[in-house]
RNA sequence: UCCUCGGUAGCUCAAUUCGGCAGAGCGGCCGGCUGUUAACCGGUUGGUUGUAGGUUCAAGUCCUACCCGAGGAGCCA
């Protein structure tokens, strides 16, 4: 038998014959000669079937081959700009053909459209298709870049609990669970022990599933996502954003070397991603809100609704059309800082010289996709975190731990969190965010 | 939780202001074709119109309640 390869690779194998082991994804006839488009997982190839280069048997198994049956198929490799596939340009001159399993029930999911309820039902196939199949391949090299920079760059991996005794931030509703007993709940940040690690570690990152539990009902929304969390001792806010802007960056760079057969499948402009890298602007809240108000004076109106941007009064925070009209502004992810303490977590460092906010900032992506990141400056003073612990209503008792983080040398320090699934969407330029994760829990889904 | 839109064949949809025989394309199946790209051509297959009730000679269409889905708001990553 040939070498057997993977369809990824297959341009170093031209004049090679190779073996192929996969599945069906489409097939084209025309008399005696048959086009099919294979699949192997690393890529989809089209292998061409001639009636005068194949046994009768092998010819009319390639003709009455079903959609997603699975085959082994043998070959010549050649170049041929003609060919479909990811990535295209080679076909496979069939000489041989084993069909593994005929699939014999029609397959659900055909190559016309389909209504997102139809396709989110057989998600469990739907994944199998192109455009998701790219968009899961870009995940995964995201999240190869997240941690390859990571701990390049001296940051420890920490895990953090996933089952809490307690809200980390105390604002979003969080999903219960029994622990023996007493309630626990599914983590929506690792954050808090992020900061006790650092302490014994200096760089630290949390890298897992988060949970939130809001009814939330949007393209940007998912009731389970994971979240980077890098944390640093002796850090500062400015730093902090050098620290963000150099990782964002390195992820979309090292996507576009890496996925660019996917990238261009999924149709992406690439463009617009070759111009992100260091630095990245920044602008104060006041900023921001200055220009969000000039413009909804001027009766300026945002996608994808295109409707009128509402002004808005300071100590507001910032909305999703606030967001995308900011955003808009800029070819690069924009750093937002300084927000008002009050729409910001408990923990955020008081900003001295303007009390009334706080060293945080909010990455916002280009094209509308929102805040990829929210991080800050965290507060080392004992007494102020005491005191918003109280202001939070926060059982304080809970928290004895944390604060005494700030007892026990406390130290300046900064941490951020990055969303993946909203990384991946603004790369792939996808439009949900449950194309962006094989299985996304969403409201009122959890099948399959 | 609130607002908007929707539910008709396996899938995507149509069904004439104002109620009158349930349709098309795709898929599947059969046949034809040596360069297809969501191929094409001919034939064929296909229905509890989301559920329950009501009005009517007659309901996919009108009325009531409910179920399910999509998009958005709030909140956030």
């Amino acid at each position: 038998m040939a070498e057997e390869v993977g369809i990824e690779r297959i341009a170093d194998y031209v004049g090679e014959e190779v073996t192929i082991k996969g599945w069906l994804y489409a097939k084209t006839g025309k008399g005696k000669l048959q086009f099919l488009q294979v699949r192997d997982g690393t890529g989809v190839i089209q292998c061409v079937v001639f009636k005068k280069e194949v046994t009768p048997e092998v010819f009319e198994d390639a003709r009455s081959l079903t959609q997603e049956s699975s085959l082994i198929i043998t070959g010549m490799v050649r170049a041929d700009e003609r060919a479909p596939g990811i990535p295209g340009g080679h076909e496979i001159g069939v000489s041989d053909l084993n069909v593994v399993q005929c699939v014999t029930e029609e397959y659900p999911i055909t190559p016309k459209e389909h209504g997102i309820d139809f396709l989110m039902q057989h998600r469990h196939l739907w994944i199998r298709s192109s455009r998701q199949w790219s968009a899961l391949r870009v995940r995964a090299t995201v999240i190869k870049a997240i941690r390859d920079w990571l701990d390049s760059q001296g940051f420890l991996l920490m895990d953090t609990p996933i089952l809490t005794p307690a809200a980390c931030e105390g604002t979003t509703t969080l999903f219960e669970t029994d622990y023996h007993g007493t309630p626990a709940y599914l983590s929506q940040s690792g954050q808090l022990y992020n900061e006790a690690n650092i302490m014994a570690f200096g760089r630290v990152y949390c890298f897992g599933p988060t949970f939130r539990a809001e009814k939330s009902k949007t393209r940007r929304h998912i009731q389970e996502f994971w979240m980077v969390e890098p944390e640093a001792a002796y850090v500062d806010l400015w730093e902090n954003l050098k620290i963000q802007e150099q990782f964002v960056s390195y992820i979309v760079q090292t996507t576009l070397r890496e996925r660019q057969s996917e990238l261009e499948s999924l149709g992406r402009d690439v463009s617009r991603l070759e111009k992100i890298e260091p630095p990245f602007p920044r602008i104060h809240y006041d900023e921001a809100l200055e220009m969000i108000n000039r413009a909804a004076a001027k009766g300026t109106t945002v996608p994808p609704e295109d409707e009128p941007l509402p002004a808005i009064a300071w100590g507001d925070d910032f909305g999703a059309p606030h967001e995308t009209y900011v955003a808009e502004q800029f070819e690069k992810p924009v750093f937002v800082h300084h927000y008002p303490s009050q729409v910001k977590a408990f923990y955020m460092a008081q900003e001295p010289e303007r009390p009334e906010t706080c060293r945080s900032a909010d990455l916002l992506a280009p094209e509308g996709y929102g805040e990829i990141i929210g991080g800050g400056e965290r507060s080392s003073d004992l007494e102020y975190l005491e005191r918003q612990i109280e202001r939070h209503d926060l059982p304080r008792e809970a928290y004895e731990w944390y604060l005494d983080l700030r007892r026990y040398g406390s130290v300046p320090h900064s941490g951020f969190g990055l969303g993946i699934e909203r990384t991946v969407m603004w790369i792939c330029g996808l439009q949900h965010i449950r194309e962006t994760i094989p299985f996304p829990r969403l409201l009122g889904r959890i099948y399959p």
